[in-house]
DNA sequence: CGGGATCCATACCGATACTG
DNA sequence: CAGTATCGGTATGGATCCCG
């Protein structure tokens, strides 16, 4: 646990580390297959390119799953794997301690008045 | 969850994002009170000047407190805050999934053998 | 439609030197 | 002992334009 390579929490990290990627992921969590548009309009200030690098990362890593359609114009859908939906319980926890210091926070801004 | 700042999961994210940050929050999630040289120590390769960024900038989450002793040498003392406890969940939900990754990984580069 | 290529700003981090 | 100050490299992300 000395070095960030030998905790295993941070290999985790790496994976939804990126401005974008927990978003992305919480999209695809839901069980969703979407296409490369359907994913930019549900995450309305994302850029192409950034959409195109978090995507080919997460494939990568094995977390999301990229079906290309060969045809005019092109179709491609995204969706989890099997062993992405491992990370629900790592999103539920944060997103669970996200709320409670959200709600921590408000409580210190008010005592300080 | 449109936006990453409308995104709870972000918001933790951005708890325990930074190089070291999460392996600092290990150390102090143990309940070990530890002086500023005991975590160097800890963390073999973190440099001084990033050791002191991420402890002000975890103690400003309320997630560390820092306690000092006006005295000559200087001590000062970090420990987790009770606040601060509520992130083991999310900690052992990464842990487990970074090990579970690994051996993921660990198959996948067998089996393109 | 689903990208790729290029350029640019900044955020993050490391190395080093200095200090009450 | 526990920092601060400064500099400089690299990684990350955004803007824009082009393409089959």
């Amino acid at each position: 646990m000395k070095n960030p390579d030998q905790c295993q929490v941070v290999v985790a990290l790496d994976m939804i580390v990126g401005k974008w990627k927990p978003i992305i992921i919480q999209h695809l969590l839901t069980g969703d297959v979407l296409r490369f548009n359907e994913l930019r309009r549900r995450i309305p200030d994302i850029t192409q390119r950034m959409l195109t690098l978090h995507l080919r990362e997460l494939e990568e890593q094995d977390i999301v799953k990229r079906v290309v359609y060969p045809q005019i114009p092109p179709k491609v859908e995204y969706s989890i794997t099997e062993y992405g939906k491992g990370l629900k319980p790592v999103m539920d926890a944060m997103h669970y301690w996200g709320v409670a210091h959200v709600e921590h926070m408000k409580q210190k801004t008010q005592t300080q008045e």
